[in-house]
DNA sequence: ATGAAAGCGCTAACAC
DNA sequence: GTGTTAGCGCTTTCAT
């Protein structure tokens, strides 16, 4: 069996209280027993159980980390970024891969809520705002990633999604392109993305892709079908802006399928900037958000959180930034 | 404050003892006090605490899971599926990022012990195969992923990489290539694929590349780095074996980077067929491993291990299986 | 069929 | 400085 604190105690010839005072640096203990108990417990092996102290109320050093999919290469990079940030805070991550299915999203909270988790960090999804409204009604630290909700009091971060769609589509107008469609999904996050590109549209008084029709999921497979069915519209696109870096890849590939070349016959332009994006066919021209300070930033405003160190809410919007490859290139006017 | 064992029992004019039996479906009660008990539950809101359950002797339902870096595909993937299967029995992942790194290693592993983790996954990593020896000793469940450590009884599931090495020599020679190096990290899995590697070429009478030097880190960088030392060497490959897909599209990156195209000018396999090795440029011919399947089999074998169904250890071996795609070609002699 | 009570490993008053 | 003790929320004999 794993020695106790009671064992450390005999073998120390202490009392448990002088034990557990040492453990946690916490009343007064001379030196000499502190020496003395340090020592017996390195020499035990002894480790305190989480289990145990966090029943007496104190922190499970464990925070929830609910994420649409770990398998897609912009949140793997949000969860490796908050992950690092959590252990150098001493905190483990348990992660939840929700697919954006509102009954995976209540059925993991339930579970770490019976786990008694510091605090949870909620990463895009939750298009149902009740089960996040609850968690603030019962005082559960948290904080929101990659999506904002305008009418909620949460400590969250997220890019500036409208300007990122903006900048999109800008470059895309910039390149002499007017016939820009869009692939996005119905998330917030993507809508935002939309307003920008509309935006930017608008301002350019151009009027094209008026109705979009969304993707059901956020990958290769559904970007590439989307794309494939808007090129072989009757009034097809130039250039393509698409919501996410693995959907762009999508429409490239449908590009290609249709004996089309990028970025001569299409220019496509992604969002995210995942490490995806460098190593493509060809490097894909996308919106950048800065995923590794995204992540640090909202694991120190839970922890903050978790604390009580902070009276007041945050919301930390960073600014994406246009990264120009080699997907998009001038629009030649058909011969 | 969340409500209790007590306040349920209080409410529903029974004994704590008998709103256990009901929630863990235990001892004998009548359908009558049941169905109370259940109703006042339901109406509190009430969740039993995994914390006070654990610390009385029954499972966390949360596992470890260590492995080298999320952000790396194939290990995503991988920490995806064992989330799948681990929800799906009710189990909770936590996820370690160790960069395999043997400091962080054994501290990731002393955290999950502290929390009592009901058991731990290893993918890969672990050269120091002495804290692996020590869980054992402790009697820890563990199962392994992605390495083999033939010397330690432990439920294992690997790919066999020897034979995904010889596969994607086997496939260059074929191709007519016998300048063909490899890039490999110093990792006992790269190990084996590169002694499968050797084996086909010696098959094949051919002596090339005897003294391989190791790349440090598993990324584009260290890939591109070291592929692009060995194209301005002397006596140049034609072809190229990388032990996984981010080392190959370094080597890729490192081609083009010297003016030289893929395939024609130099032909480049890589190993695990992630997300990427189809959407690279070009697409990546790659030695494929199951990922899904083999996530899958080492949650089931840790399961098995932690409920103590299975007197003996196994060891499971999935074969690769080679992708051809574009980023190989036959041999054409130089001018 | 139900309940009283001991105990899981630890923390935090409160005594001494 | 150090020890005693009462919980924390739950499980599990053992009575009744």
């Amino acid at each position: 069996m794993k020695p106790t604190i009671y064992d450390v105690a005999r073998e120390a010839g202490v009392s448990i209280a002088t034990v557990s005072k040492v453990i946690n640096n916490t009343g007064r203990i001379s030196e000499k027993t502190r020496k003395l108990v340090l020592s017996v417990m390195k020499e035990m092996n002894y480790q305190p159980s989480v289990v145990a102290s966090a029943l007496t109320g104190k922190s499970t050093y464990t925070i929830g980390l609910m994420i649409p999919d770990l398998a897609n290469p912009f949140f793997s990079g949000i969860a490796r970024s908050i992950e690092d940030r959590g252990h150098a805070l001493g905190y483990n991550i348990v992660i939840c891969s929700t697919d954006y299915d509102p009954e995976k999203e209540a059925k993991y909270i339930s579970l770490l809520l019976q786990k008694s988790v510091d605090g949870i960090i909620l990463a895009s999804g939750f298009e149902n705002v009740e089960t996040v409204r609850e968690l603030i009604k019962q005082k559960v630290p948290l904080a929101i990633i990659a999506r904002e909700i305008p009418s909620l009091e949460v400590d969250t971060v997220a890019v500036d999604d409208f300007l990122g769609g903006y900048q999109a589509a800008s470059h895309l107008i910039s390149l002499g392109h007017r016939r820009i469609a869009i692939i996005a999904r119905d998330l917030w996050s993507n809508r935002e993305r939309m307003r920008g590109y509309r935006h930017a549209l608008d301002e350019a008084g151009i009027d094209y892709g008026r109705d979009v029709e969304y993707v059901m999921e956020s990958n290769v497979e559904s970007g590439k079908a989307l794309a494939e069915k808007l090129l072989r519209s009757a009034d097809p696109p130039t250039a393509i802006f698409a919501c996410n870096d693995l959907l762009a890849m999508g429409a490239i590939h449908a590009a290609r399928r249709l004996g089309m070349s990028i970025p001569r016959d299409l220019s496509v332009v992604g969002f995210d900037n995942t490490a995806w994006a460098s190593v493509t066919d060809p490097p894909l021209t996308t919106v950048a958000q800065p995923i590794r300070d995204m992540g640090t930033h909202v694991m120190n405003l839970l922890i903050q959180e978790i604390n009580g160190e902070k009276k007041h809410k945050q919301r930390i919007v960073l600014l994406p930034e246009l990264v120009v490859r080699e997907s998009t290139a001038k629009y030649v006017r058909d011969m």
